[in-house]
DNA sequence: GCAAGGCATGAATCTACAT
DNA sequence: GATGTAGATTCATGCCTTG
């Protein structure tokens, strides 16, 4: 069972927030509420913006539809707007964000520039910026472009002061068959198959869940046992259930009631 | 040799320039001499602005010195004068590229996030993010963070509404095998060897010298024989030997005189 | 039990042309 | 720089059924 149990450590008694939990609620009126320097690792995969034309669906050739992102928590006005929300989350981010630790944001082609101009006006400092090869991707159906087959990580640190950030060099190494991790070296496939959360009637719950195999790479890159990762937009539990089974502490939170409820869910089947 | 005739379509016999050379100037004040929508493909691989620490070099084992990106047109005083410079050639650009045509900038996590968002902020319109996947890059020396083993091409439409831009979409299906081409399936080794331009000394002419592999695939991408490229950050003259090569049209703009002359050389002898 | 084949599906700013 | 309609277009993976 999740460590429930309130903050025992320094920082973490200065809130009222329990470890291992969901909290349900707007991401950046919860962020508020920590203290500062309180996390190892926080990983945020935020909404896209996708701007999809309307009133449109892509077919495939047997006629059945491609499902978009069309979710009410991927609008924007404009991206005036968008920068707004993503200059709040990233200001909380890196105050709540420990020197020692890092911040992961994920994302594509449509807001990724934007959230890293974002990142770097804020004084946050690039280690990486790492490509996830994305194994299954949809391709291109009207050939008009390239296939997407990549999503972006930015990994950071709070500022460029920040020297002896949490970084298991020797791990990664490891992984890759004795040979320096790259940037271009992160291949795992789509989210699918007995992975992929579905309701009774078969329907995918998130259109944008990702898989776990990226969540504990990024886990193990950048974390040791015991210490605390943040989910500011945990949708249905992929990182509390990495962290949870990599010996990490976690707080995730969530804005969407039916994303919380199906993550609580996971997150005890997964003990 | 190259056809330096004066321009005789419609909208180049609107100025004095000539196909086919490099002209040497201020980037952004040559670019204002061009009539608007003149330009098929525009290359453009700008300052990175890399921020390095001040007096430091790294040495690989042997005690051999790294040689850094270290050149004045690398030095801004700060984001803001870097932004600005950026919008500055970036309007230019999106002015004179023909609504078929399309916008290629290459960068790396210092500038292609900051670039990335002027772009978009300018109605820049992105197709994809290619990634190209360096070949041979070098490690990272201490240990603390991944290789940095590729660099962004953002490629781009002047605005969301332009649709029937050039792109070989069956030419590169049939060079990567008969599968569509995928923005993760560009692996070209970093420019070294004999491609690499060198002085007298054996030093390199220029820091960031581009593999003209790289550069073919953009040019067979986006144009054909005959169109018009433009490559306002030209250097050593990678993109006029490709273009020239390739049966395209060209005109490079170059700052440093010492560059223009080893570009012209260079591009003599390729002919 | 195992192999082969059918079928479903994935963060999509996916067109061209006429009005 | 809006709206509508006809028509062209794709690859990898995992699960399940069939033989």
């Amino acid at each position: 069972m999740p460590n429930t149990s309130s903050f025992t450590t320094s920082k973490l008694s200065q809130c009222e927030h329990k470890l291992n939990t969901v909290i349900h609620g707007d991401c950046i009126e919860v962020l508020k509420t920590f203290p500062q320097d309180t996390f190892d690792l926080i990983f945020v995969d935020p909404p896209y913006y996708l701007q999809l034309p309307k009133g449109k669906r892509l077919k495939r050739a047997d006629g059945s539809e491609i499902i978009p992102v069309d979710d009410k928590w991927d609008k924007f006005k404009n991206y005036e707007e968008f920068d707004q929300f993503t200059l709040n989350w990233l200001t909380e981010c890196q105050r709540v964000l420990k020197p020692t630790g890092t911040l992961w944001v994920i994302g594509m082609y449509h807001n990724i520039f934007r959230v890293g101009k974002i990142m770097q006006d804020l004084g946050i400092w690039f280690l990486n910026d790492v490509i996830w090869v994305k194994l299954g991707a949809l391709p291109n159906l009207n050939g008009r472009r390239f296939t997407n087959n990549h999503e972006t990580l930015i990994w950071a640190v709070k500022n460029k002061y920040c020297k002896s950030y949490t970084f298991n060099y020797e791990l990664l190494k490891e992984i890759n068959n004795g040979k320096q991790m790259k940037d271009t070296d992160w291949l795992f496939p789509i989210c699918t198959g007995n992975e992929r959360l579905r309701d009774g009637n078969g329907i995918k719950v998130h259109t944008t869940q990702k898989p776990l195999s990226l969540i504990k790479r990024v886990v193990l890159t950048a974390s040791n046992k015991g210490d605390l990762i943040l989910d500011p937009f945990l949708g249905t539990g992929t990182t509390a259930v990495a962290a949870q089974g990599l010996g990490r502490k976690w707080i995730g939170i969530e804005k969407e009631k039916k994303y919380v409820e199906i993550a609580k869910k996971r997150i005890n089947m997964a003990n």
